[in-house]
RNA sequence: UCCUCAGUAGCUCAACGGCAGAGCAUUCGGCUGUUAACCGAAGGGUUGUAGGUUCGAAUCCUACCUGAGGAGCCA
């Protein structure tokens, strides 16, 4: 009985007789010799299948095998710097589960394809090594997330999806119907629960989807996202923004050590990757519209970032930048205002470089009881669906934050994507449902 | 929601007012080291939908549908 293995794992195995379960990937053939490419999930492997060596019905059923037909295919396994990947599997014999058949051929060919045509077959584009790689990145970014979290004194604390009200009110919402005639939102931040966590243990962090009803069409945006939201007790903006930079950095630095062979696939330059270290780029949002002025923007003091500033700004540095302190009026209700300069908040954007843009926002949050129920009512909320939010600043309320960081567009980063609809395996987008 | 562009074979595209085409995929044939293999042959079409202009429309006009790119808004 052969041994089963995982092509990824192929090198520990060289020189012993194996079997692999996978899927046909692609057929070369050339007369007496047939080159099966298998794929198994953990990556492909060419196969050589000689006339000569093999039962005439096994050779026959490899040689008019159609694309993505399920096999268990064994033989012995040997470095071979012919093949791509530098193994090669000697065919012995082959078990097919299911030819696929020529009159209905899997539509996925080796060719280009067109992008409306892909996401139509998303469910089999994942089959794809460009999306296999992509997906194995977002694993690894997830992964790294947690630990660094998880290794830092967080506990992890998850906020509820189903909410009764709009966690800042600007925002659209994906509103269902909650038992009998009562309305529920889908959450577009867990961060004002995470909040009340936070009172509770000191330092958490909730990883969820999170759910923005924009008419947002752009490559920048997904209506139905995962983010991960830090919250932390005793924080100001400094340690908010010392987290954030340190949080990247061991992001990037985990992908660069494990991934490299899924960056390689994606083609990506790792050596804009290697460039993400301490210390980060660090701009008032003073200074940022004046350099942006001086480079041609048209933005002005007051108004919030246009798509195209965040590329001038990023472009001129090599590494991410933090940007902070905007003007309070274009920001949420709970941002802390500067003790020394009201008019603008203790907000802290994290710009990624290579005109990637804003992949985390946050800052400190208001804790001052009056201050909070002042700027509730300038913002015309409802200040009873707030009743609890605002009992965290009348029990021990402490200087507090944290940011929130879209996944998403960390792995359109990383990955060096040019839309962020390939970085989750099933995309919802404005008018996207399906599959 | 607004602006721009595009829908032709299963896929990627050509034909731009005068006979509906190519490459890939599929089938058949050839090739014992291929690397999106290659060579030969075959099958494959209500040109997104509806209307209009014209002797004649894939091509020009109108509306709609679908998709893509961008704007605003955001992570």
């Amino acid at each position: 009985m052969a041994n089963r293995i995982r092509i990824e794992d192929a090198a520990k195995h060289a020189g012993e007789s194996v079997e692999i379960a996978g899927w046909l990937y692609n057929l070369r053939k050339s007369g007496k010799i047939v080159f099966p490419i298998v794929r198994d999930g953990s990556g492909v492997i060419q196969c050589v299948a000689m006339k000569n060596n093999l039962p005439e019905e096994v050779f026959e059923s490899l040689k008019h095998l159609t694309q993505e037909s399920s096999l268990i295919i064994r033989g012995s396994l040997r470095a071979e710097s012919r093949a791509a990947g530098g193994f090669e599997l000697d065919v012995e014999g082959v078990n097919i589960l299911q030819r696929v058949s020529e009159a209905d051929p899997y539509p996925i060919t080796p060719k280009d394809h067109g992008i409306e045509f892909l996401m139509e077959h998303r469910h089999l584009w994942l089959r794809s090594q460009r999306q296999h790689a992509i997906l194995r990145v977002r694993h690894e970014i997830v992964r790294a997330v947690r630990d660094y979290f998880d290794n830092n004194g967080f506990t992890l604390v998850d906020t509820p999806i189903f909410t009764p009200a709009a966690c800042e009110g600007t925002t659209t919402l994906f509103e269902v119907n909650y038992f009998d005639d009562n309305k529920a939102y889908l959450s577009q931040s867990g961060q004002l629960y995470s909040e009340a966590t936070a009172m509770a243990f000191g330092k958490v962090y909730c990883f969820g989807p999170t759910f923005r009803a924009e008419k947002s069409k752009t490559r920048r945006h997904l209506t139905e996202f995962w983010m991960v939201e830090p919250e932390m007790a005793y924080a100001d903006l400094e340690e908010i923004k010392r987290v954030a930079e340190e949080f990247i950095v061991h992001v990037v630095g985990r992908v660069l050590d494990k991934k490299r062979e899924e960056l390689k696939v994606l083609e990506r330059d790792t050596s804009k990757l290697e460039m993400v270290q301490s210390p980060f780029v660090r701009m008032s949002y003073d200074d940022a519209v004046k350099n942006l002025q001086a480079n041609g923007s048209t933005i002005e003091w007051g108004s919030d970032f246009g798509g195209g500033d965040e590329t001038i700004l990023t472009k001129q540095f090599d590494r991410p930048m933090l940007v902070d302190r905007f003007p309070s009026a274009i920001k949420a209700f709970y941002m802390a205002p500067d003790p020394d300069r009201p008019e603008v908040a203790l907000g802290v954007d994290v710009l990624a470089p290579e005109g990637y843009g804003e992949i985390i926002g946050g800052g400190q949050r208001l804790h001052d009881p009056e201050l909070l129920l002042k700027r509730i009512a300038e913002h015309n909320l409802p200040k009873e669906a707030f009743d609890w939010y605002i009992d965290l600043r009348k029990y021990g309320t402490v200087p507090h934050g944290g940011f929130g960081m879209g996944i998403e567009r960390c792995v359109a980063w990383i990955c060096g994507l040019e839309h962020i609809r390939e970085t989750i395996a099933f995309p919802r987008m404005l008018y996207t449902l399906r599959p």
